[in-house]
DNA sequence: GTCCGGGATA
DNA sequence: TATCCCGGAC
């Protein structure tokens, strides 16, 4: 049974799995690590495009490490979750200085930015270690085949998960095999739309024989999600605008952004020439929904800062909601 | 517009 | 446990 399952996906995967990807073109481990933090809360039609303007400008390890972190995080600029990007150069410089690439899962997941999951992934892909993944895909695999109740993120359920993700590990071509479970859980065994009639593990899947695909798993209680409003100031002055480096923690850490109005604080104080109000529109984030009012405002006063102008902000470490303002912003401003 | 999927960290 | 983002489906 156990042989079994990992024989039906290895050979699934050979018949009709993705083996075009970029990163798996080649065995290099600083190629397929890049690619699998990428890929971590992201899927792969998002990742491509980003991981080919990556490895261009940092091809190698040595590139990386010796990167400033501005660079790294402008090139991951869009991609959401920039501590990625932040462990990543650190993780670089740790390697730089080891001299070495870690091949076993234990060392890998000793990096920063490395869990279980993904040190497991980059050790089979990369070096055909024997070594269990278990991202949100193949929980999802799992739940379904073989009937397992209760949300994933229950630690009693994740346990029991790891243990059958471990147990059924086939004794060769692990590589293979990986690739297969996570291109079965992104595509056939997907959330709304499962393919069981393609599905090679359909024979078996407690769920498909007891009708419960769509019930598994089971989802984790939703919570409502607060809402928060902020005012961004786009001040504009002599063909710049100006920009504010946000703290080291919290959202978009170390990303420049747009200052922020005050609570209470009036416009006059900027002695603004001329006010125009922009779209509004929400952006979401885990665990709350921001508000985004945005206003142009330009102004002949001086005030520190970022200056910086329409195309040297587009090539910034700046997140999303800013370069959509952007976007929006029509040129040429004052 | 709203909802949902997708790992690591302190 | 709460925190960190965005794109795509609907």
């Amino acid at each position: 049974m156990t042989q079994e399952f990992s024989a039906i996906l290895i050979e699934w995967q050979k018949r009709h799995g993705r083996r075009d990807l970029p990163w798996q073109i080649s065995n290099d481990p600083y190629a397929i690590w890049v690619s699998e933090i990428m890929l971590q809360q992201t899927q792969v039609v998002t990742v491509i495009p980003y991981y080919e303007r990556f490895l261009s400008a940092f091809p190698n390890l040595e590139a990386l490490a010796s990167a400033s972190l501005d660079d790294v995080l402008s090139l991951w600029s869009g991609l959401g979750y920039y501590s990625r990007a932040r462990n990543l150069h650190k993780a670089a410089k740790m390697l730089s200085n080891l001299g070495k690439f870690p091949d076993s899962p234990e060392a890998l997941s000793g990096l920063p930015g490395i869990g279980r999951s993904t040190a497991a992934a980059i050790a089979a892909f990369a070096f055909s270690r024997r070594a269990a993944i278990l991202d949100g895909n193949v929980k999802r695999v799992f739940a379904r085949f073989f009937g397992i109740e209760g949300h994933p993120g229950e630690k009693g359920v994740e346990n029991r998960m790891w243990e059958k993700a471990e147990s059924l590990l086939p004794e060769s071509e692990i590589g293979c095999y990986t690739q297969a479970l996570m291109d079965l859980g992104a595509g056939l065994c997907s959330r709304r739309n499962p393919d069981c009639a393609k599905c090679p593990l359909n024979s078996g899947c407690i769920a498909r024989l007891s009708g419960r695909v769509h019930e598994l798993p089971q989802p984790a209680p939703k919570k409502a999600l607060p809402l928060r409003e902020t005012t961004f100031l786009v001040l504009a002055r002599e063909g710049r605008l100006l920009f504010e480096r946000r703290p080291g923690k919290g959202i978009w850490a170390e990303l420049l952004c747009f200052p922020e109005l005050a609570q209470g604080q009036d416009l006059s104080v900027f002695d603004p020439s001329n006010t125009e109000c922009l779209p509004s529109f929400t952006h979401a984030f885990t665990h709350f929904r921001l508000k985004i009012e945005a206003v142009l405002i330009e102004t002949g006063k001086h005030r520190e800062g970022i200056w910086l102008s329409m195309e040297e902000a587009l090539a910034s470490p700046i997140p999303n909601p800013v370069r959509k303002i952007l976007g929006r912003i029509r040129q040429p401003f004052p």
